[in-house]
DNA sequence: CCGGATTATTTCAAACTTGAAGTTTTTTCG
DNA sequence: CGAAAAAACTTCAAGTTTGAAATAATCCGG
């Protein structure tokens, strides 16, 4: 044994935050210069993108892990801004639908094109086997975290 | 091919970032109702632990990929806390050196346990193999973000 | 139907974070 | 030497983030 478990798993660890935060810095960067946006507004208008049809405030931060107040904070900027209206459901007055304006679309999918052209390069240097490698241990990771 | 290649590779990254943000929530978790404290304040300790000599505040930022300004005002607040300490180099004095204190040193290693803990415990369903393989595609992920 | 628990969201203060601008000091080089 | 450039920090405004408390609506058991 070349080191404790533990010390060898907080070290994966470490080195897991490090690339995440490196690559979160590397987009943040083009999302600034070539877009005039953040990275959690982006991350947003992703989830919006993704369900079209209207997410609620819960799921928001549920899908982003991020607080509630958090959710509430950056959908109210981007509907200033024009690129995603909450609408009050009917079925029940607590919930809200936020999606996705024929703007919001237009920006996000001008947006996405460069970030996936983006983690596309940082990530060139793994094969498909690792990436299916990777894809594994994450999901095996992933369910000790409980919501 | 099952997929495109970028989608699988931005489909990785996206997993990725779920593991890293429900560890982070996890981890905030217990610095919060255990230790009073919060996960950027122990990251930062982290790094000064690791550098008892030391360490400029330039090094600190870039150590844990942050802003100055960003340092500043974390190694500010733990100073007032009387966790850390700032001193003045004599050769060059526009850089600073930051150590715990002796207060600093015990806090952070009472904290570190359980972070180790922690951090095994959620990384237990991994192999020694999958976590060699693991730092191995992250070892050559990394460099490609420039720091 | 009533009242207490639960759920969905917002609000708010405090902390965190970035990036740009400003200050001070050191280095470079003509 | 003496600018001009570079480097190390700090400051500050604006945005992000958390977590607790407040609001409002729905659900559930009796």
């Amino acid at each position: 044994m070349r080191e404790p478990l533990s010390k060898r798993r907080l070290k994966a660890w470490i080195r897991m935050l490090g690339t995440v935060r490196a690559t979160e810095n590397h987009l943040r960067g083009f999302l600034r210069d070539g877009h005039a946006t953040t990275l959690p507004r982006f991350d947003v208008m992703a989830a919006l993108w993704r369900r079209r049809e209207g997410v609620t405030m819960g799921d928001l931060s549920r899908m982003l892990l991020v607080s509630g107040g958090n959710a509430t904070a950056i959908v109210a900027r981007l509907e200033a801004d024009g690129l995603c209206l909450r609408t009050p459901s009917d079925r029940d007055r607590r919930t809200v639908y936020v999606t996705l304006t024929e703007r919001g679309v237009a920006t996000f999918e001008r947006q996405a094109r460069e970030h996936e052209h983006t983690i596309s390069a940082l990530f060139g240097s793994i094969s498909e086997a690792d990436l299916d490698a990777l894809t594994d241990i994450l999901k095996r990771l992933r369910p000790k975290v409980p919501a």
